[in-house]
DNA sequence: AAAGAGTCCAACCGCGACCAG
DNA sequence: CCTGGTCGCGGTTGGACTCTT
């Protein structure tokens, strides 16, 4: 298997440049965001492509929002990952503007924390309240099944009715409409529980 | 003030899937 | 069908920064 990433010799996390950031840029611009090898070689850096790729998908790409996370993005990134788990190039795509990077790194370093909190709290409950977690566990996998299976890696299957990009896709919705993923969520957990 | 511990995030790694020849 | 090149993903790491003692 030759993968750019296990060619990629160990580059011990060297920092990108302006200078780099630049002559990348100016080569996905004449040349576009793919072939990153060769991207890569045009550039005379000495970078493998992967790390191009990283570097132009996490930074430099148009649209970038940086900054915090806002209270609504970090609702709908629980809501969103109780549903899909640690897929987290779904879970941004819902997000306009924020990397699966960004993402998984926030939730690494907060909100995994925050859920462990809860889960210890939620020891104390009732042996009858567990039951019904896990009815309800059972009922999003059972749920979340056709997402699992329609897209695996890149596209969905055009023979299954629809994949989780087609379910959940607020991307052709105005930038960030939250508050209609919000409501969308709230009807989503709603249906869960009433079944 | 200094040193050790903890946190955060950019970047790398390894793997599986896709695709063209 | 097989093979090699490419891409995209989730997991992991390294190091800068911040906090605590």
């Amino acid at each position: 298997m030759a993968s750019v990433g296990s060619k990629c010799r160990r580059e011990t996390n060297r920092i990108w440049t302006v200078e780099e950031d630049q002559k990348l840029a100016e080569v996905v611009r004449i040349h576009g965001p793919r072939r990153w090898r060769m991207v890569a070689a045009k550039a005379g850096l000495n970078r493998c492509g992967n790390s191009c790729r990283l570097r132009w998908m996490n930074y430099l790409r148009p649209n970038i929002k940086r900054g915090n996370i806002s209270d609504q993005e970090e609702d709908l990134i629980l809501r969103l990952h109780k549903l899909l788990g640690n897929r987290w190039s779904l879970i941004a795509g819902r997000l306009p503007g924020r990397t699966d990077n960004e993402i998984k790194n926030y939730w690494n370093s907060h909100l995994s924390k925050k859920i462990k909190q809860n889960e210890k709290q939620k020891i104390c409950s009732t042996s009858k309240k567990n039951d019904l977690e896990k009815e309800k566990a059972h009922e999003i996998k059972i749920a979340t099944k056709g997402i699992d299976e329609g897209t695996s890696r890149r596209e969905v299957d055009p023979q299954c009715s629809f994949g989780s990009d087609q379910l959940y896709d607020f991307s052709v919705e105005e930038p960030l409409n939250l508050e209609r993923m919000s409501k969308f969520f709230e009807w989503d957990e709603t249906w869960f529980e009433f079944t």
